[in-house]
DNA sequence: AGGAATGCGCAATAATATTTCAATCCCAAG
DNA sequence: CTTGGGATTGAAATATTATTGCGCATTCCT
């Protein structure tokens, strides 16, 4: 199992700064139990160690004027590495999608896309999706609501995982 | 269309701490051109404002043992406003549940579920999301890999789109 | 024009980040 | 035991940043 290189002081840092990723140091020190500096040093070898990726900003996409989200469940007539991968660049590239995965099953991607109306999408759909190449399908659905969209991991799964394993 | 009440430097310091949410306000200043003060004034107003939601660090889910991610096309029984809140509120008390999708067509919900290995997440599907109430099935796909995923949304998309409408 | 409102930047102050360094803890070898 | 090395800590000092207060410029609306 991975993250063993990691005391419990670490995992309490990824869960604040997940929770709040502006937390001042010593506001983090404060609540993970230690001084500032050491604090630090730790955050700075989490990034460095790859545990944390980066910090971000969460927008509104309505307020900005993002008023459509769809998935699109895309299937390709081919599963050859080079296709699929020629795909992913393709998904690269293109703006409006924003998450793409590879799945098993008899999808082989899902897009979670965004844009500013329908007629937007549509475009995108119908001019780029669609003519991808190897494209044999793609199923699209609309966001309706969102019920709950939690940034990151349930921290305190990994917390009773590690103390029923200890 | 929404956001008009911003101007080009609220929009690029969205930009900017969308990419770098931990960037200090001295750096946002000089990027957006501005001096300090006023930047941080319009950074707390986005904030207010509803446009900036919070701020997250990144964290890798495979290397903090969580090795499974899936993809669960779930359909209900009732379409009924109760009922379809009701899974909503399952979904929410949920840890293993991160994303949780209202859609149109045949599917009516979209989960996007994180666990440490498969057979944790068999455990949640079978006892758990199968016996939910009003659940009629459940489709799920396994993510095999992950080509794209960009928390956030395409500003440069937004200034095209507000460049043409001017 | 005139006056209010908005928003800027400078300067001063408060808070925070970061470096330095000596003390402590832990563990394994003698 | 005890001793030495490595790692980690926290106090103090310094550098950087955040925040407040205020006067000035610009805009916008009479």
């Amino acid at each position: 199992m991975a993250g063993h290189k990691l005391d419990p002081i670490d995992r309490q840092i990824l869960a604040e700064l997940q929770a709040d990723g502006r937390m001042t140091n010593v506001e983090l020190a404060s609540r993970v139990g230690i001084s500032a500096p050491p604090c630090l040093r730790r955050v700075r070898a989490l990034e460095e160690a790859g545990y944390i990726r980066g910090y971000h900003a969460d927008i509104d996409a309505r307020e900005l004027g993002f008023e459509v989200q769809v998935f699109a469940m895309v299937r390709l007539n081919s599963q050859a590495e080079a296709d699929l991968s020629a795909f992913e660049a393709r998904c690269r590239a293109w703006p409006l999608v924003r998450e793409c995965h590879m799945l098993n099953g008899e999808i082989d991607f899902i897009l979670k896309c965004v844009a500013p109306d329908l007629s937007t999408f549509q475009t995108f759909l119908t001019e780029e999706l669609l003519k991808a190449d190897h494209v044999a399908n793609v199923k699209t659905s609309l966001v309706i609501r969102c019920a709950k969209d939690e940034p990151g991991l349930p921290f305190d799964v990994l917390e009773a995982r590690l103390a029923r394993n200890a």
